[in-house]
DNA sequence: CTGGGTATTCAAAGCGCTTTGAAAACCGAG
DNA sequence: CTCGGTTTTCAAAGCGCTTTGAATACCCAG
């Protein structure tokens, strides 16, 4: 059923049925009920690839997943993410489209994307420090919006992000309250622009402090649980181990308490931890009480925000640039606790 | 640049610079070279909207995620099995697109999408038993793929599923041979066909060694950490509390080895663990020695698999149904020994 | 040379929708 | 009645591509 039988059957010209069912003012009202029952009647939708020919716009964002990053599409964080997105998009009518492209190739996957019409605006996810994309996209012109911000690219641009620095800064602030002077640091790839934010929080709060940083104690790898598990494993050889742990996702923070265990300390007593909390849904910190002691964002309310964000750019492209700073949460569990004198 | 300003430039027709870049037969192999180094220089790209309505194609794959699996979308195992059927779709230049819509309008949803001319074919992913979204895409005759199958229907359709009753069956006997009476299914939510089937895998090994299942050693629900550390809990408050465990999935084994480790238990000595492994990318089952013993059956690699078989069928819509039953892998870690008397 | 086949190229129609510019229908005031 | 002004409806053009059916160019046997 497409608009030319529809209109036939009801005896009017396309032109009228197609704005009686879209909206527009000039059409009878008793006309427009007409139509509408007919369309409803005999199931008519309009064809997305006709509208989008006719109207110039996709109604699809996309989203570009770099090969390289064999576990971005997987990232627990990055399903949340667009978990989030979904749901904006589902509500604006909106429709969210993945590509899968070599690194290699980045560039010319935005402009094939945008050029052949396929997407209205494109997210960009997991920005590096001196991100190349976002110049890419800039250049092109086209609606984005970046997860996140990249230090050291200086154009301006649309982003939303939580304030990596200003919550590791208080999260290690908190165990030096608590009388840690060995705190380890679990990053996340140092190439990422959150995890440089998220050092430079946690150096900012020991510098205040008056201590200097024990490169020993710094460790930054893909966030993955085997990774938290041998980072633990290693330190606890070192003859001045630490005696408190900042890990940059829950998922790390898991293997660090299996470390823990195996090695016979207790979380809060023997040893304090703290995790950075995106609320995934599958690797709750715990119900009433966190398991871990955290900074706490939802990653799936960003997502919301994000898509938000950008429906709003695709509508008015020559807007100021906007940007949202989300702060986290500080949530206080049982994995912290007062140093305790060497074991 | 589109395809009239390009046939322009080089004096030609659309017609033969379409069929040129198109390769099709007809045309001069000195013209196609110059007409591709054209588009190349220009950058040229067929809008894919036109060509869509061109052709009635739109090479997109649609996966439909229900609202009310609030987690679907972000559920790790959700998010490497549409990894994996990313890499084939940017094989085969298909492109993937999500649409979140509410349970009750789902049959709306899909029609919406064909109807629409959206997507060429649809993944349905996490059927239940009796699934009904199953009969309304075989009456709408159009190409899709079940991940899993669905138990109660009975119309023929294309399926990939991991052989899941084998697989509970083999690690249940595994651990009676290891001498274990007191076997606890800690299982999916129960609509879910996978959790069945994996019920009637442990039921069946159950029966066959002669003993009666106890309804207190078996628990559904959805598969988080939290649920799988709550259960253990309960579970080792019973008078009569199991020697063994079997977790439908590593994340909720995860909350397992919390809870023992809260109790002081040790896997593999005091309690024995088995746990399906989907490998999951961020949740690995260790490195050389596996955390759990497992069944084991790479979720991603499903992915691959099932969107090619969509790609086939959408080529081939009048083929006979196709289907593919993975076997899982046990693999034993330290996670399981011989049963130990009364602790 | 010429005719008939083959290799190339082309103009135009069509995919299903929106939108422009014009026509028709309707209205109450004069 | 008639007329200017609204409403309401319409025919047709256009979005950028593929594809059909026809035309032209080319080639070699006769």
């Amino acid at each position: 059923m497409n608009l030319k039988q529809l209109s036939e059957i009801l005896g009017l010209s396309q032109t009228t049925v197609s704005r009686a069912l879209n909206g527009y003012p000039e059409v009878n009202e008793g006309t427009r009920i007409r139509v509408q029952a007919a369309a409803d009647k005999h199931g008519y939708r309009p064809n997305i690839r006709a509208k989008g020919l006719a109207t110039g716009r996709s109604m699809v964002i996309g989203h570009v997943i770099p090969t390289s990053s064999r576990h971005e599409m997987v990232n627990p964080i990055f399903g949340d993410f667009v978990a989030g997105a979904a749901r904006t998009y589902a509500e604006k009518n909106y429709n969210m489209m993945f590509t899968h492209a070599p690194d290699t190739s980045i560039e010319d996957s935005y402009r094939s994307l945008f050029s052949r019409g396929a997407v209205d605006g494109v997210v960009l996810q997991g920005p590096k420090v001196n991100e190349p994309r976002i110049s890419v996209l800039s250049n092109m012109g086209v609606p984005f919006i970046v997860h996140g911000r990249s230090t050291g690219v200086d154009l301006p641009y649309d982003w939303i992000d939580v304030n990596n620095q200003r919550s590791f800064e208080r999260a290690t602030q908190f165990l030096i309250d608590l009388g840690h002077r060995r705190i380890a640091l679990i990053n996340g790839l140092e190439e990422m622009d959150f995890a440089q934010r998220r050092r430079n929080g946690y150096m900012a709060a020991l510098q205040r402090a008056g201590f200097t940083p024990d490169p020993a104690l710094l460790r930054s790898a893909e966030m993955t649980e085997i990774y938290g598990y041998q980072t633990v494993c290693d330190m606890l050889k070192l003859d001045d181990p630490p005696t408190a742990i900042l890990a940059s996702s829950i998922i790390s923070a898991v293997g660090v308490r299996r470390a823990l265990e195996e090695n016979g300390l207790k979380m809060g007593r023997d040893i304090s931890v703290i995790a950075h909390d995106d609320e995934l849904s599958y690797m709750r910190n715990g119900q009433d009480v966190p398991i871990f002691t955290a900074t706490r964002s939802s990653v799936r309310r960003a997502g919301e925000l994000a898509a938000e964000m950008l429906i709003e750019r695709i509508n008015a492209p020559d807007d100021p640039p906007k940007s949202c700073l989300l702060e986290a949460e500080l949530v206080v569990g049982n994995s912290t606790g007062p140093v305790r004198q060497r074991l």
